[in-house]
DNA sequence: TCTTAAGCGAGACGGTACGTCATGTCTTAAA
DNA sequence: TTTAAGACATGACGTACCGTCTCGCTTAAGA
């Protein structure tokens, strides 16, 4: 029924020294410094058996972004009750491993390789936690009122993670309080809707 | 007393075909093909007087960038007093254009140059008519009342922004009616708390 | 019918296809072309097939030279009786055939697994029938006393072939008449030692 | 009057490293194992600057060939008015140097660089002093009527030249003896054919 | 007007990485 | 247990650019 296939089988040994030693000279060196023939010295594997599996250093970094191995924590966002609270806890998790580096060169490497790389930046905002937590936890707040419920959670989600992402090519460092403040534009009840009479109703 | 200094000045010519000669590239093969050979190639011009000038092909990008060669219309944002009609109206015309290529490869191709070179990451958001235009507006609206006091308005800017990109990195095409719900969240004068009861239930 | 079993039947079709395999590649693509994998390939055989049996290319050209594979045809040299017109007739017809590729690319080829490889030396010569035919040839002029008893015959063959191989690494084209030249002057009664008084012992 | 080229022009420093660098790993290791990427390592000297001056590996022992790196010592061939004695010291003392490394494997490696490279094969019989030297030792003979007027002695050095070549692939090594003989042959005045009684015999 | 030093085009230089190919060893599944 | 298929580490191939460095010219300011 399947095609047959002789001969041997791809070696897991060589994957995984592959997408390891990618792991460590991204964030050593980070993405443009990367290379298909750095990765194959680090690995001890030969160049050919990179190009056998994957496509482009591109690919590598996908697979690696995909496993979960370029960010070591998940960005879990909490659920008290009160949803800005959350927002603005997960957002200093977030910034406090971001720029635990050199200043975001961790965010504008996975930027880079996800603007060279359509595998990259499929699984991009996925893979910082943004679609299956931050989404997630806005769902929440949907239901449970504190949202509206036409929010175009996902929508917000990638707002939110543009302006991480905008802030750290901007090469800003205010200690992340201008995107507190954007959350709390977001997420403040009185809403955004200012002007005259909305002050009042605010009171 | 001064420096003394004889010979020829920097030739106006010699910058002029290198920044249209990197214009012309950058549009045709993306920031990624973009080489300082073949500018200088394409430029009729030695590669040394682009080292004379410019520290790296991202800082040529940078002046092309900031001398508003690389997108060729200015995205003003209306003001016909309604915010969203004019923000929604300002994202058609900047989807139309950024997408115009293969896809937002532009987007990407600009985002890959502001990753790898400080200097663009500078004139980035800028460059778009965001903070020039899109912020502008947003400051008449808080003076109008239309957004609260003490909105974030370059934040807001960011986020948009920011969401076109991640957008763009994640090569999907709807159209932009994804990022037309976010401007409507942002800016539909109900708000996005739930409903009339939930404000009093935050009390 | 044969393939009912299995062990060593295989291995003579196999070496079978490996042979004829390399006899075509060597004539079609010449030595320098000729690799492992190609001959692999083409005779629909394991890589490991062949280093099971031979150890290097070279060797595999050694087995198709001792089988005749490479020269299609038995450069016999006649024998009418007279010396100098047979070797002459032998030469045409050698250089037609080695000069039919393209310039004495064959000769070149052979020269080169020859240099390369001591298995193919040892059967160089004796392949172009050299040893075997001309050797033979000389044997029965020295008999018949067209040759002095103590005529190296051997290295007479050793020279003709070397000129025939220095003509070909030097890629000239005279259509065989320098060769022509050299055979006369060796075969011709008269001999080689001229001056004043050969002539007159001659007469 | 000429055309004029600016720009730098090639580094004779370059050039010199290079030559010497593959004359070296030629002698050392043979031309088989002689790479590009050698010779560049050993000369200190960027991959590309090999390619932008020559074709080829065999391009690059053509010039040493030409320039006389390969071979040290010029054999001249002695003039002492007796043709064989002359031959025969020559021979003595070429076969001395050829195959002073391990059993002829330089002849072998500049005859497979010959049958690879044209150029190679150009210089090649000339460089060993056989044109330059052996043939006008030979017209010297004809001059002085040790050989016959229409003697083809171009074709005779050839012959010469290609027994030692034949006899370098074959791997024989009897210490010139089969070589002597030859010219031995060649060059005695009795001739080769079979002494007074036999050319009566023959008729 | 003449000197002179900088800008200019061209491009050679030592390098690094590219993506491909072949080497010889090894492992697997089928026959 | 041999075979074909082919993965593996190794290493050379020839190409493209990197950033630096001459070249020989053109040109403009200062003497």
């Amino acid at each position: 029924m399947n095609q047959h296939r002789s001969g041997p089988v791809r070696s897991a040994a060589a994957r995984e020294a592959v997408l390891a030693a990618t792991t460590r000279l991204f964030h050593e060196q980070g993405y443009d410094k990367l290379t298909i023939e750095g990765i194959a010295r680090e690995a001890g594997v030969g160049k050919q058996t990179i190009y056998r599996w994957w496509s482009s250093r591109g690919a590598v970094i996908a697979d690696c972004l995909t496993e979960g191995r370029l960010f070591l924590v998940e960005f879990e966002v909490p659920n008290t009750g009160e949803l800005l609270r959350d927002i603005e806890h997960w957002l200093t998790t977030v910034l406090t491993i971001l720029e635990a580096r050199n200043g975001g060169e961790l965010v504008r490497s996975i930027v880079a390789a996800a603007a060279e790389d359509p595998a990259v930046g499929d699984g991009l905002s996925e893979s910082l936690g943004v679609e299956r937590s931050l989404t997630a936890r806005l769902a929440v707040a949907v239901r449970e009122g504190q949202l509206p419920a036409d929010a175009p959670i996902e929508q917000i989600g990638d707002a939110i993670f543009g302006a991480i992402i905008v802030r750290s090519l901007s090469r800003k460092s205010d200690s992340g309080e201008s995107l507190r403040q954007l959350v709390r534009f977001l997420f403040t009840p009185t809403g955004r809707q200012g002007g005259a009479e909305a002050p009042t109703r605010r009171t």
